[in-house]
DNA sequence: TTACTATATAACAATATCTTTATATAGTTA
DNA sequence: TAACTATATAAAGATATTGTTATATAGTAA
């Protein structure tokens, strides 16, 4: 109980519903995320680290860029239909598409920065 | 993106979650609601108001009785699979097999107070 | 080494959520 | 009508969550 918990309460906010958004894409550095979402460098580092403490991210870190993307491998069953409706939840919302349009060209800072994992 | 974090915030509550794991089994008035959770009646109807009104539940009134129940018919699709998931993730779980065990036995204060809406 | 960069963490204020206690509403029964 | 019952709502304290500012860590480059 307290794991489903756990897992709906990282997935209430709006924030972490951009960043998982944005991971349904393709994996991103912090860098990435930092530009499409407009936020401040911590306010994105502990939304990021609910979504990695819950085990709905994996981590990826290569020098000093991390490069973040959805654990489905380690996901139980229904955490996974958690994260899928979730992202139905989002289809034709103005602000998840407007984050897609941006990441398509936000600015690698390195380009291994944001390889598949 | 309001309305998905809505029903997200109210999935994400360990009391609405056996509440929902109840009304999976069958709707249920508010008294067996009570006695099954163990919990004040204002607390069983502060959760309950949070479920009717992010639209997951719908309300049959007799008399002075309350029956609730999941309102699939006007949910969304993507909020049924979040509720669906969200009722995955309790398979096994002891609290919710407990709950479940005691409204197969709760007493109905009227023999109408739980039946199908 | 020192300076710089990307990210993480800590501390704190602001806000939201949960629970309890008290009260209101509205249907039922006498 | 008055008393009773099931449920809802309001007020208030306790706790949790969010966002900001400041600082730490750790890799890179000079």
């Amino acid at each position: 109980m307290i794991k489903l918990t756990r897992i709906l309460k990282a997935l209430s906010d709006e924030t972490r519903l951009r960043i998982l958004n944005m991971l349904f894409e393709r994996d991103c550095c912090v860098c990435e995320l930092l530009q499409v979402l407009g936020i401040s460098q911590p306010r994105a580092s502990h939304h990021l680290s609910i979504l990695y403490n819950t085990g709905l991210l994996k981590l990826r870190r290569q020098g000093l860029f991390s490069s973040y993307s959805i654990d489905w491998e380690n996901m139980d069953d229904y955490a996974a239909d958690l994260v899928k409706a979730a992202h139905k939840g989002l289809a034709r919302n103005k602000l998840a598409e407007e984050d897609l349009q941006k990441l398509a060209s936000a600015k690698r800072l390195l380009p291994e920065c944001a390889q598949p994992v």
